[in-house]
DNA sequence: AGCACGCCGACT
DNA sequence: GTCGGCGTGCTC
């Protein structure tokens, strides 16, 4: 009885699966990771069926296995196949999302010689150097062949010398691969009797340290190499010296690399609800409770509570009721404020039963963590948008918080998911139910609680020291005022007064500057020549710590040079405004303030995101300037003013989401102030004052925002009343690159016609936002309509085209 | 994505 | 004639 596998193979190739059959003696299971030949390679796939049957005729045989058991479910391998149908990437790359962390790997293929016991000197002149190389070598790459005599040469021989069974291809995985973390621990190898025997005898004799370590071990038992180094003092050799006697044993201990070890648990018990989280509260309690009856729709709530109105203890008794009956959790944060806060707040409702997964984490933790999760010893993970696919079964809740956040779409790399869609499948296929948290929901989101698919739960009531008490008051600042008035800085005559008034109470403010759009590059005084990469389509922007100008799009780097390449002049124009032109305009504007930056320029090593925030709350600053960053859930009761230096920014972005984007930021920033004993303060600076995102945001009008926002996209036939898609081609080549946009631009066109869509607009093509990145240019085309995803799928794309379902960023 | 295969100009 | 350049097509 013959077995077969359809095989998901990490390659970008075509078809979805290919068939495999399974060697007897070895079983395959669905959900295992396999390597098999793949043309002249050797790669993992991901099995996601067995039968007796292939489906294509033509068939391989798996190489081998890599894990023993399956390290997906067969409701991953479904999730999986979801995201790759809905989002168009390969299975494979939808299934890698899942593996285990330092799964992955690749194998060379080599050449090892046959035991034909020919004679060397027999062989034709062209092939014995070939051969007698293989043979010296054990066993050789092609590559590295053909590095000794030539290519062709080196490809020639091979496969004569294979043909003529003199040689064979073998292979073997790269590299080591990732394991758990072993330790050497000493015991004592022998019974106490004896111990002390040896310990009487040694003293007398010239082995004092060996006695003290005999007599440690007695007392503490099983101890580690390093701690009973460090602890005695001693030195490896006594401990050698010992094992050589048999009087102690060496053991290898796993031990976890934990990536919370550091944090005190301290149990807190749940704080009594405000009326609104009481009401909000029940709603999801009673949803939770009966969840035991599986319905086929999931639940989804819709938690719009403003900032502070305590969303976070709405998720823990959530997870704590999903917890008692008998089930587990996922909690997504937008990886900003996945802070140390954060997880205190969950570690200590639940301690030693949370999983966190982040970007610093080191690769040993994050593979102890999956491996923790894995064996179900976490009630809930927290995570970015990737702990979607944390190995957690049996999932009763997932909760998004700060839902509208757009990093929960995954832009750079297929699949091009957005969390929140792929949370919604997952909890169907698993029966769970979903919690969307936001003090401004998407509008799309909004839009679905309106027309009755998700339940709204609203929460009004802000909770601060000094009890319920309002939002902070909010002054929008004419800038075209400021600069009638003779204002030459970046700061208004209001905001200068309010910091000020926060360094004079010893209070403090966080300035908040929008830079997207206005990344800060330098040009030439004389010719107006502006520093480019030389592999992008985008200006070189100026990072003044490092004095170097950096391609924030594929990290080129060079110094700032002294002469214009192209004039020879020496004058610059430093443009835009950054976070370190407002740090030095505070400082100048008020000598002695302490003022912090926090961008992602300061923030590059692990750990400094918490320790700039611990001192920033310790009160070591006074003001902290940032961008995007730090108008994120951070909480400082010190904090009395936030201000933003620039408004209007966000609105020059292009796309129909930037009113919803300026808005969200706004109400982000104002959320920050008054957290404390104090009231809060709250100043934009803009130039169009009028906008109504920014009119909204300066009265926390969530609903008059929405109103208008929901007005304008039906108008324009915008999401949630169309979908986008949009098609992408990357070439090195730019006349080719133009050339296949343009093609496939008419074969939609046609395909328009034909199929009778007449909904589906094309706009483009076009080259992409930013045209080059990389040495390779890219064209856009994109679609909007009822139903473009049905649409594309019509269509026949070659290699080089990538599809982007639901795009942010499109105008 | 890799990698073979094939066709082309630049050398020993 | 051989070497390596790159364009094209396939991978079960």
């Amino acid at each position: 009885m013959t077995n077969y596998a359809e095989v998901a193979v990490n390659s970008p190739a075509g078809r979805a699966t290919f068939s495999y059959s399974v060697p007897p003696s070895l079983g395959v299971e669905v959900g295992q990771v396999v390597w098999v030949p793949f043309g002249s390679r050797v790669v993992q796939g991901i099995v996601v069926e067995t039968g007796k049957q292939p489906i294509s005729e033509a068939t391989r045989e798996i190489a081998d296995a890599v894990t023993s058991f399956p390290p997906l479910s067969s409701l991953q391998i479904d999730l999986a196949k979801w995201i790759s149908q809905h989002y168009f990437s390969s299975l494979y790359a939808a299934l890698s999302l899942m593996l285990p962390p330092g799964l992955e790997r690749k194998a060379t293929v080599y050449f090892h010689v046959t035991d034909s016991g020919v004679d060397a000197g027999l062989l034709p002149q062209e092939y014995k150097k070939a051969f007698c190389l293989i043979k010296e070598e054990g066993k050789i790459s092609l590559e590295n062949l053909g590095k000794k005599i030539g290519q062709s040469a080196a490809r020639r021989a091979a496969s004569w010398l294979l043909q003529q069974h003199l040689i064979e291809k073998g292979w073997e995985a790269k590299g080591t691969g990732m394991g758990p973390k072993k330790v050497p621990y000493i015991k004592l190898a022998v019974g106490r009797e004896k111990v002390c025997e040896e310990v009487e005898r040694l003293q007398k004799a010239r082995g004092r340290k060996q006695a003290e370590v005999l007599k440690f071990l007695l007392e503490h038992g099983l101890v580690s190499a390093t701690y009973l180094k460090k602890e005695l003092p001693c030195s490896d050799s006594v401990i050698k010296a010992l094992e050589r006697k048999g009087l102690v044993a060496r053991e290898e201990v796993l031990v976890r690399r934990d990536p919370l070890a550091d944090i005190e648990t301290v149990p807190a018990l749940p704080p009594r609800l405000t009326r609104s989280q009481q009401i909000a509260w029940e709603s999801i309690s009673r949803v939770i409770e009966q969840k035991e009856k599986s319905m086929t729709v999931p639940e989804v709530f819709l938690l719009f509570g403003i900032t502070g109105s305590g969303k976070t203890e709405i998720y823990l008794r959530a997870l704590a009721e999903t917890v008692a009956a008998g089930k587990k959790g996922i909690c997504l944060i937008p990886e900003i404020s996945l802070t140390r806060q954060t997880v205190e707040r969950f570690l200590s409702r639940f301690p030693g039963r949370v999983a966190v997964l982040h970007s610093g984490l080191t690769a040993g933790e994050r593979f102890d963590e999956w491996w923790r999760i894995q064996k179900g010893e976490c009630d809930v993970v927290i995570g970015p948008r990737s702990a979607l696919f944390a190995p957690q079964e049996n999932v009763g809740l997932i909760i998004l918080d700060e839902e509208h956040e757009w990093t929960y779409k995954q832009e750079d790399k297929a699949p091009r998911y957005h969390a929140r869609e792929v949370a919604l499948k997952l909890a169907e296929l698993g029966g769970a139910c979903v919690i969307l948290g936001s003090a401004t929901p998407d509008v799309e989101s909004f839009y679905r609680a309106r027309t009755g698919k998700y339940r709204l739960l609203e929460m009004e009531e802000r909770i601060t020291p000094r009890g319920i008490s309002s939002l902070p008051r909010v002054e929008v600042v004419d800038f075209r005022e400021e600069l009638k008035a003779g204002v030459r800085g970046i700061f208004s005559r209001s905001l200068i007064e309010a910091i000020g008034s926060v360094l004079e109470k010893g209070e403090q403010g966080i300035l908040f500057l929008n830079r997207r759009g206005s990344a800060t590059f330098i040009q030439c005084r004389q010719c107006s020549f502006v520093f480019r990469c030389p592999h992008c389509s985008v200006a070189l922007t100026y990072h003044s710590v490092e004095r170097k100008l950096i391609c924030h799009r594929c990290r080129y780097a060079v110094p700032v040079p002294h002469f214009c390449p192209r004039c020879m002049s020496r004058q610059f124009r430093f443009f835009g405004v950054g976070t370190q032109k407002v740090v030095d305009e505070v400082e100048k504007l008020f000598p002695g303030a302490r003022v912090l930056r926090w961008d992602r320029d300061v923030v590059t090593r692990r750990d400094t995101h918490d320790k700039l925030l611990e001192r920033f709350r310790r009160h070591q600053a006074d003001i902290l300037v940032g961008t995007q960053m730090i108008a994120k859930g951070l909480e400082f009761p010190r904090v009395t003013l936030a201000g933003v230096v620039s408004a209007d920014t966000g609105l020059n972005f292009p796309g129909f989401r930037a009113g919803e984007r300026v808005f969200q930021l706004l109400c982000q920033v104002a959320g920050r102030a008054g957290r404390g004993m104090e009231e809060g303060r709250v100043i934009i600076q803009t130039y169009t004052p009028e906008n109504y995102a920014i009119r909204a945001a300066a009265e926390y009008d969530y609903a008059g925002f929405y109103e208008q926002e929901i007005k304008y996209r039906r108008q324009c036939d915008y999401p949630p009343f169309s979908r986008f898609v949009r098609l992408i081609y990357a070439h090195a080549s730019s006349e080719k690159c133009s050339m296949e946009a343009e093609r496939i631009g008419q074969l939609i066109v046609e395909e328009i016609a034909r199929s009778g869509m007449g909904d589906i607009k094309m706009i483009g093509p076009v080259p992409a936002f930013v045209s080059r990145v990389r040495d390779k240019f890219f064209w856009q085309i994109i679609l909007r309509g009822q139903n473009p995803v049905t649409f594309i799928s019509r269509l026949e794309l070659h290699q080089g085209w990538f599809v982007d379902v639901d795009p942010k960023g499109v105008t």
